[in-house]
DNA sequence: AACCCGCCCAACCGCATCAAT
DNA sequence: AATTGATGCGGTTGGGCGGGT
């Protein structure tokens, strides 16, 4: 079983001090850190190898970059958060020298105030933003329409699928050509790669929501989670028995794929299409 | 000067996932 | 295939600090 970190007596907590960092670097400037579990004894730290590992990566690394954040930073990470939401070493895999906890810290600080403050000044142009819920949801949408409904994409049946899926505000944003028309070649490079993989279920699909399946199609790829929206979708609600029962029989039949594909293939999508578009 | 309060961020915790056996 | 240990990730916490009263 596993043990809980530092749950074992007499290993220190809290702050690290000046001799600690300084014993956590010569070691691992001297052995690495194959192995962080082993790492605080042959050190002489008093300290579990979560810890240690985390304040290397976090503080003691030499590649950490330091000090406020510039603007292009900021810009990236505004973009990468709505691109890909809370994922944030996805996001910290962007921007050289920073943590995903530092990137979390300074989203939950600034970034998030800053964004909700623009928001509400949108709002009151009656513009809606495109969030990263919502490019989920008409990445999903395009991808069942396409491939298993067989229903030609326009924005009206963007617009009625999403708000059959999830009837809030962002949901009648209409989702940019660009975006529909590679989403679906993507779903057609999906398919052709899951098609032998085998697939393991790692949540309880039971308490799926609509926005964990969508999250799910997007971040692992498996294609077991759109075709179970697909099947929601006939429905006039959010039927989650009947979603639990679609995700486990397709789950037999449907392959995985890798996160950072995932990942770099929305990075380039959306430096190829400048930002997340507002409806004109 | 003393106190309060909110902000910031380093560190912790629990869980998921991966890898080895 | 099941179990176990190690690592990674994201949410949360709490102590330090600065500004306001």
């Amino acid at each position: 079983m596993r043990t809980p970190c530092c749950e074992k007596m007499g290993l220190k907590k809290g702050p690290w001090t000046p001799e600690e960092d300084h014993i956590l670097i010569s070691f691992i400037q001297q052995y690495g850190h194959g192995n962080w579990r082993a790492l605080p004894k042959q050190a002489g730290l008093l300290r579990c190898g979560k810890s240690c590992r985390l304040r290397w990566i976090n503080y003691l690394r030499p590649d950490i970059k330091r000090g406020s954040f510039s603007k292009d930073e900021e810009e990236t990470i505004t973009k990468l958060h709505q691109l890909l939401g809370n994922r944030w070493s996805a996001i910290a895999a962007k921007l050289p020298g920073r943590t995903d906890n530092e990137i979390k810290n300074f989203w939950h600080t600034h970034l998030k105030k800053k964004l909700q403050r623009s928001s509400c000044s949108a709002a009151t142009n009656t513009t809606p933003i495109m969030n990263s819920d919502t490019i989920y949801k008409h990445y999903s949408n395009g991808l069942l329409l396409s491939k298993y409904a067989n229903i030609p994409m326009n924005s009206t049946t963007v617009q009625t699928m999403t708000q059959n899926i999830s009837p809030d505000h962002h949901a009648m944003v209409v989702a940019p050509a660009v975006i529909q028309s590679l989403a679906i070649s993507h779903a057609d490079q999906h398919s052709a790669a899951s098609s032998t993989a085998e697939m393991q279920p790692t949540k309880d699909h039971a308490t799926w929501s609509a926005s964990d399946v969508i999250t799910r199609s997007l971040t692992d790829g498996k294609l077991s989670a759109i075709k179970s929206l697909s099947a929601m979708a006939r429905y006039p609600t959010d039927d989650q028995s009947h979603l639990a029962h679609t995700m486990k029989e397709n789950d037999n039949d449907i392959g995985g794929k890798k996160i950072n594909e995932d990942i770099d293939f929305w990075y380039n999508l959306f430096v190829k299409s400048g930002e997340p578009s507002r409806p004109s």
